[in-house]
DNA sequence: TACCCGGAAGCAGT
DNA sequence: TACTGCTTCCGGGT
């Protein structure tokens, strides 16, 4: 199926011992964890002068090297926001290859503590590893050779054919990391290597993804930096071999049809290249703990993707629309706020079978009225059978979870608002509304629809008899700018339908001071709480009870807030009355049009409710 | 400009 | 043939 190998066979560059390289001071020839807290400071000074940044304050990094060390990439980027990256990558490089430090080889070239893998050798144009291209390279047609006849071919061409053709990102040249990566991967076999020589050439004038450009190749065509493998003691290329051969055998064996996990699947894919640091130029880690991964060359990744999936003309634009389909799914979400960075919402290897991939349009998994009406208007033709709508998605993580819906709601609803100007978009909008599944996530299509009189108050009570709607009139008058949706909410009865399902509620109300149980105290949601509930920091286990129409029943008790409730006591104390506040609060929404709040509520609050 | 969004239609593989 | 998992395109937003 796949076009594995290219025709023609790359000839790797000849390099020479005499390339340029990064020489560490003598003192840091050993492992970044034994370095005193002076070396550190040495390295921090060596940084600077090598990749012509700034001077880093030796007091940002005032530490060890045991402790530099445990330093995340995060907490570089805290402490030297500018080329934190940079540094951390740097550092990484020499953690991975530290033995390179002491080998008897490295000295065989330099005379001394030789770094023959920094990817950073960038005089002029100090940009972050992080930008830079994977750079797949033939750095030394010996190894190369010495080492081809060993390594079986990948079914698919995503991974060397050679475990000496690729190597870190160790000489790339970070002027476009897009172009230069895909530059190099057009030209190296077996890695990315078109099927044929032109394919790239096709793509490239039919995408933005530049995949072999003219004018990255001339970048490109700048000698090769240190990568001469000569350099590599046999550790080191033992290491980046074995590096290489689980990246590949993980990949390729995944993708071996007979093994029943075929790679086929976006998630999967991006999956396997984070577990392994060779792909770190691609896409990496931000947190593995929180299972947050950033992609850092779209192109880049969206080329590997394409090569993949036998698709010449994938872009970032397209491998990231598969990966929204996956937020429905919830399966991958994006970190909001965050660019290229996106969330395994669970471990991948607990993603369930009909769970993979893109749900099919019009359908509702989150079941939440009652079967003889929930689908009446969701454009099922079948209800879905009873353990589909018991399914229970896994838990989200509410900072994300309630923050993107939040926003993916406000966008939403100012998108699909009822003006002339702003009606869905797609190539077929008018079949918009006949197949739009209403459902409690989807609200402000709802108050599309109302808005535009698809659907009469009665028919949204019977979908839902326990929302309702005061006046659609007031809402129409409205409707010249945003859909205006008062909700009076009592969902409990709805939660009946879909007992263990967190849900999302979107409630766009002008004067509705929903509250909630908690505790057995009863609580109005305000501002501040909506706050809390936008910034993932309410707990999601409570139940909503009844609609209010008193606003003086504030908040007594926000202990599962603790961090907010603060804030709000601070600001809140003897400086205005509940009800001041209420009309402020609903004057303030009536400027903005919108109330996005989101809820997260479960069964075992439910109890405390009924 | 790059990234992000989701609807819609269609395609390829199962 | 139904379904999945995208791919492609789109109009719009940040």
């Amino acid at each position: 199926m796949f076009n594995i190998w290219p025709s023609t066979i790359y000839q790797p560059p000849q390099l020479s011992c005499n390339t340029q390289q990064t020489v560490l001071p003598a003192s840091l020839a050993k492992h970044p964890q034994q370095w005193t807290k002076h070396e550190v400071g040495v390295w921090l000074k060596w940084c600077s002068d090598e990749f012509c940044i700034e001077p880093i304050p030796p007091d940002r990094i005032d530490m060890n090297g045991k402790a530099l060390c445990l330093l995340k990439r995060s907490d570089f980027m805290e402490r030297i926001p500018k080329n934190g990256d940079l540094l951390f990558n740097a550092l990484q490089k020499l953690i991975q290859n530290k033995v390179s430090l002491t080998s008897p080889m490295s000295s065989m070239c330099s005379g001394g503590a030789t770094v023959p893998m920094s990817p950073f050798h960038i005089k002029t144009e100090p940009i972050s590893p992080l930008l830079h291209p994977l750079v797949f390279t033939s750095a030394n047609t010996q190894t190369t050779s010495m080492h081809a006849p060993s390594i079986p071919r990948p079914c698919v061409p995503i991974l060397p054919r050679t475990q000496s053709t690729i190597l870190p990102p160790t000489c790339s040249n970070p002027v476009n990391s897009n172009k230069s990566f895909s530059n190099t991967v057009s030209t190296v076999p077996g890695i990315l290597s078109p099927a044929s020589s032109n394919v790239d050439t096709e793509s490239a004038s039919s995408d933005g993804g530049s995949v072999s450009d003219p004018e990255g190749q001339e970048n490109d065509s700048r000698p090769s930096e240190p990568t001469n493998e000569r350099f590599l003691p046999t550790t080191i290329k033992t290491e980046i071999q074995h590096s290489i051969q689980s990246a590949f055998q993980a990949v390729n064996n995944s993708t071996r049809p007979e093994s029943g996990t075929e790679c086929r699947l976006l998630w999967e894919f991006i999956h396997q290249l984070l577990q392994n640091p060779m792909f770190s130029q691609l896409v990496c880690w931000e947190s593995e703990k929180e299972l947050i991964f950033r992609i850092n060359n779209p192109t880049g990744l969206a080329h590997m993707w394409g090569k993949q999936k036998n698709r010449t003309n994938m872009t970032y634009e397209k491998l990231s629309r598969a990966l929204r389909y996956y937020y429905r799914m919830n399966i991958i979400k994006k970190v909001s706020g965050k660019r290229l960075t996106y969330k395994f919402m669970q471990q991948p290897s607990t993603i369930q079978k009909g769970q993979r991939g893109a749900k099919p349009h019009n359908k509702c998994d989150i079941p939440l009225f009652p079967s003889s009406n929930r689908f009446q208007y969701s454009g099922l033709k079948d209800e879905p059978s009873e353990d589909k709508i018991q399914q229970k998605p896994p838990p989200l993580s509410p900072a994300l979870n309630d923050s993107h819906h939040e926003l993916e709601n406000h966008r939403h609803l100012k998108r699909h608002s009822p003006t002339e100007n702003s009606k869905p978009s797609g190539r077929n909008s008018t079949k918009y509304l006949q197949s739009k599944t209403l459902d409690i996530e989807n609200y402000e299509h709802t108050a599309y629809q109302l808005a535009n009189g698809d659907m009469s108050n009665s028919n949204f009570k019977q979908l839902s008899p326990n929302f309702h709607i005061p006046s659609t009139s007031y809402e129409k008058s409205k409707a010249s700018k945003l859909p205006p949706l008062m909700v009076r909410a009592n969902v409990t009865n709805d939660v009946k339908y879909s007992p263990d399902v967190k849900l999302n509620l979107g409630v766009y109300g002008m004067h509705s001071p929903l509250s909630f149980h908690q505790n057995n105290k009863h609580h109005v949601i305000n501002d501040s709480l909506k706050q809390q509930y936008y910034e993932g920091m309410a707990s999601p286990n409570f139940s909503i009870s009844q609609f209010n129409d008193d606003p003086q029943d504030e908040p007594e008790d926000l202990s599962f807030a603790p961090k907010k409730q603060r804030l709000d006591s601070e600001s809140n104390s003897g400086k205005m009355s509940p009800s001041d506040e209420e009309k402020q609060q609903v004057s303030k929404d009536e400027e903005n049009n919108i109330l996005p709040l989101l809820i997260n509520y479960k069964k075992t609050a439910i109890s405390t409710n009924s």
